[in-house]
DNA sequence: CTCTGTGCAAACACTTTGCAGCTAA
DNA sequence: TTAGCTGCAAAGTGTTTGCACAGAG
């Protein structure tokens, strides 16, 4: 299956139009490891598509978290950075160089929710999510 | 054991200075239900200590995460929320109100680290975190 | 007395909004 | 054709920084 075909059908089905700069910008976020901001995203993609503006980059990641194409990284109070891997693995986040690192860890992948949660709220997000200091950090001191 | 007094001993093995303003900010923080942002308590402050700036209750608030007296809530790119309570508990965040929740699953309060993660890093933090649309809010719909 | 902390103000970074022209469907 | 999208510009919001003075130790 093509990444970005199933992207194209996602758009289709949201009744979003596929234009130019939403394909760069998807693009270019599945092509992050890094788990970019919009000012990240917005440099790789002026690569390709160089009148693209910021705003737009901006509007098209959000956009993209409504149908459900990416997610917002949860972090600690820090710039939004987006993820195009949408489910299967967790995060963990480094205090000092702000790296956003995905791990897999099979029991992580759907956890239960409490019966107190589920009855009195819609859960749509579950995550398990670690801070530290990596190692390129731990090197460092 | 009297939190305020827990608080002043935390700053003194910090070496930090107790004044009316970190005291005022602790207070209020403690006093919260609600995970307050910067500006939250700066407006609960104002009440006891109008003359207090918010940069201050910032610093304060940031200083107190220094010395784990507090901690920065984790959440999906949004303004900065603390958190005095630091431990034995968990946080549900409502996408549409932007509420955090507190709970309290067993399970949760000390989940196993994958042995892939933490022998490369040091974890400091270690999170369950749910997102999704809260009672009220469910109700509006 | 000394050195940290505070308040003020400005700078900064990130995000959001309004609007006119453009373009995918 | 036309509803939705883009680019630009400006405003808004939240956070950080530099500095002189004040106050805790």
């Amino acid at each position: 299956m093509d990444v970005m075909q199933d992207f194209v059908v996602k758009c289709r089905d949201a009744g979003l139009k596929v234009t130019p700069q939403r394909l760069a910008v998807y693009k270019a976020l599945m092509d992050s490891v890094e788990h970019p901001s919009a000012d990240m995203v917005y440099r790789k993609v002026r690569q390709t598509l160089p009148s693209i503006s910021l705003d737009t980059v901006n509007r098209a990641l959000l956009t993209f978290v409504d149908i459900d194409a990416a997610v917002i990284v949860e972090g600690s109070g820090d710039v939004r950075r987006f993820d195009g891997t949408t489910g299967g693995h967790q995060h963990f986040k480094c205090v000092k160089c702000r790296r956003i690192i995905d791990f897999h860890y099979a029991p992580f992948d759907d956890i239960k929710v409490p019966r107190a949660l589920c009855g009195r709220f819609k859960i749509l997000r579950k995550t398990v999510y670690f801070e530290g200091i990596c190692d390129l950090c731990m090197e460092k001191i």
